[in-house]
DNA sequence: GTGGTCTAGACCACA
DNA sequence: GTGGTCTAGACCACG
């Protein structure tokens, strides 16, 4: 697979940081050219590597392959999950934090 | 989903008082972890199996599944409609007793 | 009402930005210590006045009583956003209206 | 809602056909200058009522209420489901004609 | 202060 | 590319 290899390779170079998160599934298959299912097949494949876990309803964010192995159960911690905020690098998550 | 069917299932065997009031939306939603939306699915569900009538303003009640197929219509008057007063302290008001 | 005057004092002085999103109505009522309904009472008046548009499910604006009556359909301009057809071009606002 | 009785009226006026598709809940929403899960709430609705049987991966489609108190059961096999072929084009399943 | 409805936008499952 | 479900958070109506 082109497109999970081309986004993992972003990953594990570090070209995407980790804890930010992936434009939407539409908008990587408008940017590859791709149809949605591929889209949907190359996250896929990511996170059942755990590069890439899926919060339901909230985005697809970038976890490190080593953390991941090293941690395990922190990841949890790393990943803005149902209400922390993670304050990763560039993390446009909590929106809700000025008054 | 999970969540309504394990409330469904605290009730059904007997875990929540006929009679009682559940939780209120936005507990229950920090209780499972999920939006609150989530949360109302749930609780819609059941209400619609008639074993959670929400009353607008006041709560929502369990009432007993059992009850409801033997007493039918009458039910109706079991369940803290707005003329009634169980929003008093203390009314449980109890659908099987009077059978 | 003392907060509804506070309030649209605050506007009125200019210190609070015309298009700016007021604070949600729990974060307003425990600002001033207030129950939630002396709250909405104050903004329900301000709505009337037309000093703070009110869009559901999305928040409560600030716009100018000055504009407001100088162009009236040039109001949904002053609201971020309004991108959709609720209250297009030309109509005062009304979004609980529908054919 | 209002969005939900426009649409049940046009189904019952006849202005929108038997077995014609709905345009998809994502267009309804931008027709409607509504969020999305407005919309599903609409739609829901008439599902509910047996209006417009919604097909997941397909689409919405218009059934006749009078057509649906007639056949009951029959009604099912009108309705594209899993086994019939009507994801093809021109293929207008036409409920009342078999009467 | 509860339930009810809505915005805006994401991922998921099916075809 | 559709319907289905979810997050997160706001205003609305009832009491």
């Amino acid at each position: 697979m082109v497109v999970a290899n081309h986004i993992a390779g972003q990953i594990e170079r570090g070209e995407r940081a980790v804890g930010s998160r992936l434009p939407s599934e539409l908008d990587l298959s408008n940017m590859w050219g791709v149809a949605r299912m591929t889209t949907r097949r190359a996250i896929r494949e990511l996170s059942e590597r755990g590069l890439v876990p899926a919060v339901h309803g909230k985005g697809t964010f970038v976890t490190q392959p080593d953390a991941w192995a090293r941690a395990g159960s922190r990841l949890a911690g790393a990943i803005p999950e149902c209400h922390s905020g993670i304050g990763g690098p560039g993390t446009p998550l909590s929106v809700a934090e000025d008054a």
